[in-house]
DNA sequence: AGTCCACAGGAAGGGCAGGCGA
DNA sequence: TCGCCTGCCCTTCCTGTGGACT
């Protein structure tokens, strides 16, 4: 088959997808099902903004995917519809930052200098002393009488990486405006964030908290119900699929994401092997195929001095699997004396000798460390700091890919030093 | 009870790249 | 071009830690 002939087939298959669109996370739907509570809280919160007063600073829990950035979007556009048609004379403006993305909101400067922009200044990347950025954004919303929310998302990122000074001088920084009011809405998935604050932050920032519950698989399926009608031509889906993508979806802590994603990637393979409809295999795929991309690309972007630190820890637990089915083989030697468990100390000595024999130079036994420690929070590998007494104090670590997800990893890292 | 091990992980700061204005 | 600023990656130095050993 010619490529011609893969592009022709394309275009002539009769498509499972009406609007593939309805199932990405940029998507906004016109209702948000299961959360009319949070809608209505939100909306009392911020409708003083409706007659020009300053609404109360608002902090959003949840985990992920469970609607969080998605109602603060809704309930903002919202006030904007209602001020267009009802209230004319009232300025509001809305800005939304997300501080996860890398390199626009993930410092002090630059979420200062994210906002500015956003308002209409130009503030370069990078270069200008914080105070500036700080006195042209003061300049871009005292310019004229107005109430500007800031919804920033993601906030435990940003204040992990800069501390919590900044939102120190954004919830103080209605006391030096004499035209614009401000209002904040922090949105978190990490529940203890907000103990850690320095309680005068805690206290203006948090003056009206919401929480966002999981979704539940009944609730799951609503919503994917709703997205999938938008979605998929009619008759495309089997009995059960999405059942199933709300069930997968629920064990994972209710995470509305993940099911959406599970739902459009179960769609993209069926369209793709030439499927009448969306099956229950399907499903399975995609959710292998979900989580491997995920590594997969983690690992991929990841500097070569982590890809070396990995590669070590994946040569290492490949000696010791090998160790020990040979183990197996002959009973007399016993599993026990082959289990021998991968420590910071044997990463670190494999990872010397790797860098010599790939001629890189070796970062510092803290540095490694660290490297190992984001590894973890990735969830490619799994440690644990125990004590072994006398022996001292050190990382257990456990490699935690699937074999299939394995082989794919240890393809791409012999790609990359080979 | 005290010692000691082998680290974990915090703090401080160096060096470099990228970007700005003068 | 120079001086200045920020972010990032890294090192150095240091303190803290839990449990086996003495």
């Amino acid at each position: 088959m010619t490529l011609q002939d893969v592009f022709n087939n394309f275009i002539e298959a009769k498509s499972l997808f009406q609007n593939r669109d309805v199932l990405s996370i940029s998507f906004t739907p016109e209702s948000i099902p299961h959360r009319e509570k949070q809608i209505n809280d939100l909306g009392k919160i911020l409708a003083p903004s409706l007659v020009g007063a300053r609404p109360s600073n608002v902090f959003i829990y949840g985990r992920t995917g469970t609607g969080k950035s998605l109602v603060s979007l809704y309930v903002t556009a919202e006030l904007l519809k209602t001020i267009n048609e009802k209230q004319k004379d009232v300025k509001l403006r809305t800005i939304y930052i997300n501080c996860k993305m890398k390199k626009s909101a993930d410092t002090e400067y630059r979420l200062i200098a994210s906002i500015a922009k956003e308002l209409g200044k130009d503030v370069p990347f990078t270069g200008l002393p914080t105070e500036q950025v700080y006195k042209m954004f003061f300049e871009s919303i005292d310019s004229e009488k107005q109430t500007i929310i800031v919804i920033i998302d993601e906030i435990d990122t940003l204040v992990e990486k800069t501390g919590d000074g900044i939102l120190y001088n954004l919830t103080r920084i209605n006391q030096e405006l004499k035209n614009a009011k401000v209002c904040i809405i922090g949105i978190t998935n990490n529940l203890s964030f907000i103990d850690n604050l320095d309680p005068r932050v805690k206290s203006s920032l948090s003056e009206e908290e919401l929480v966002f519950p999981p979704y539940n698989a009944v609730q799951l399926k609503d919503i994917l119900r709703e997205r999938a009608e938008k979605a998929f031509s009619p008759e495309s889906l089997d009995n059960g699929v999405i059942e199933k993508c709300a069930a997968l979806a629920a064990q994972e802590h209710g995470d509305a994401r993940r099911a959406l994603d599970l739902l459009r990637v179960a769609g993209e393979l069926a369209e793709r092997s030439g499927s009448a409809k969306v099956m229950l295999q399907h499903v399975d795929t995609a959710e292998e195929k979900i989580d491997t991309d995920k590594f997969v690309e983690i690992i991929k972007t990841q500097p070569k001095q982590s890809q070396i630190v990995l590669y070590t820890i994946l040569r290492l637990t490949e000696a010791q699997d090998a160790k020990l089915s040979g183990n197996k083989a002959q009973p007399s030697g016993g599993a026990a004396d082959g289990k021998k468990e991968i420590l910071t100390i044997d990463v670190l000595t494999a990872y010397q000798d790797n860098c010599r024999k790939f001629s890189l130079k070796a970062l510092t036994q803290r540095r490694v460390s660290d490297l190992i420690a984001e590894f973890d929070l990735f969830g490619i590998i799994s440690s644990k700091t125990v004590s072994r007494g006398r022996y001292g104090r050190t990382r257990v670590i456990t490699l935690s890919l699937s074999e299939s997800l394995k082989e794919k990893v240890n393809k791409l890292l012999n790609e990359v030093f080979y």
